[in-house]
DNA sequence: CGATTTTGACCCGCGC
DNA sequence: GCGCGGGTCAAAATCG
C-alpha cells in the first residue's frame, strides 16, 4: 500500500520540528530586528538538549532529518537524503523565501518558498496513563514521563512520508474538529518506542501533520534486519 | 503463513 | 462525579 505512495509528485518542502514541551525561549524568541529563529549553532545547542531543528527535502517520498538526537537521525539517512536533496537548514539562514517566525509561546511557522510547513509546540507531551492501570487487567504499563515530540505539516498526497523507519498501525481514530481520521504509527523495531500519529487539516486535505514521539534506538537502515534489539554502539542517538 | 491493517472496545486524563 | 475526547489494545480481516 505505502509503496505506491512514494511515486507520488516531489514538491519542495521544508519541514520543521520541535518538542511540544518545553518550548525553547531561545528558538522562539525573535532575534533583535527580525522575526527570524537563531542560526544553526544555537539550534545544535537546543537539540543537544533534546529540542528541535529544521530540515527540508524535495522529495515527499523521504522524510530525514538531519540532527543527531532527533528520533530518525542517522549518518545513514543524511547519506539517503544526499539522493533526495534534503538537508538541514538553519533557522533563519535557508534557501531564498524561507523564513522561521516565533508567533506564540509554543508555536512555531516556518515558510518556503514553494511550500509551507507549521510546526507546533505545546504543553501537552506527558504520556497519559498511570501505573495502576496495569493491575487493572487489559491496559499495559503506561509511563508517565516526557517524550520529545516533532510535529511536521507537509503538503503531500501520501499520508506517510519515508522516513526511513518501518511503521505498524495500531489504530485509527476519528477526532474532533476533523474530517479525516488520526491514524497512529509505531516503530516496528523492537526495544523501540517511537510513534507517530499522522491526520490531515480539515481546512486542506493536502496538508499531512505528523507528530513523531519519542527517539529511535536504532539505525534507519537496521530495523527490519536487527529485531534482536541490537540498538547499542554505532547508534548516536539512543538517548540522552 | 507471517506481517500488517482495520476497527470496536476499553482506559484514562481533563474539564465542567 | 460524570461525560467527553484522545490514545491504546487486541481480535479479526486482509495482504504479500
Amino acid at each position: 500500500m505505502e509503496g505506491s505512495q512514494l511515486e507520488t509528485a516531489c514538491l519542495p518542502t521544508l519541514y520543521a520540528f520541535s518538542p511540544y514541551a518545553q518550548p525553547s525561549p531561545s528558538l522562539l524568541a525573535p532575534l533583535p530586528g527580525q522575526h527570524k529563529l537563531p542560526q544553526l549553532p544555537l539550534v545544535q545547542q537546543e537539540q543537544a538538549a533534546g529540542n528541535h531543528g529544521v530540515m527540508f527535502s524535495s522529495d515527499h517520498g523521504c522524510l530525514y532529518p538531519l540532527l543527531p538526537g532527533i528520533p530518525f537521525c542517522h549518518p545513514a539517512a543524511n547519506a539517503a537524503c544526499e539522493k533526495t536533496t534534503a538537508g538541514f537548514a538553519p533557522f533563519g539562514a535557508g534557501e531564498a523565501g524561507t523564513s522561521a517566525v516565533a508567533k506564540a509561546d509554543n508555536e512555531i511557522v516556518v515558510t518556503a518558498t514553494t511550500g509551507a510547513t507549521t510546526c507546533h509546540g505545546g504543553p501537552n507531551s506527558w504520556w497519559k496513563g498511570s501505573a495502576p492501570a496495569a493491575e487493572k487487567g487489559k491496559m499495559k504499563v503506561r509511563r508517565k514521563m516526557r517524550e520529545p515530540r516533532f510535529c511536521f505539516q507537509t503538503r503531500s498526497d501520501v499520508d506517510v512520508l519515508d522516513d526511513g523507519y518501518k511503521w505498524r498501525k495500531y489504530g485509527q481514530k476519528v477526532v474532533k474538529n476533523s474530517l479525516h481520521p488520526r491514524s497512529y504509527y509505531r516503530c516496528t523495531h523492537s526495544n523501540c518506542r517511537v510513534k507517530k500519529r499522522v491526520e490531515r487539516l480539515s481546512e486542506d486535505c493536502r496538508m499531512v501533520i505528523t507528530t513523531y514521539e519519542g527517539r529511535h534506538t536504532h539505525t534507519p537502515c537496521s530495523d527490519d534486519a536487527n529485531a534482536a534489539g541490537d540498538h547499542t554502539g554505532s547508534c548516536a542517538f539512543t538517548s540522552f
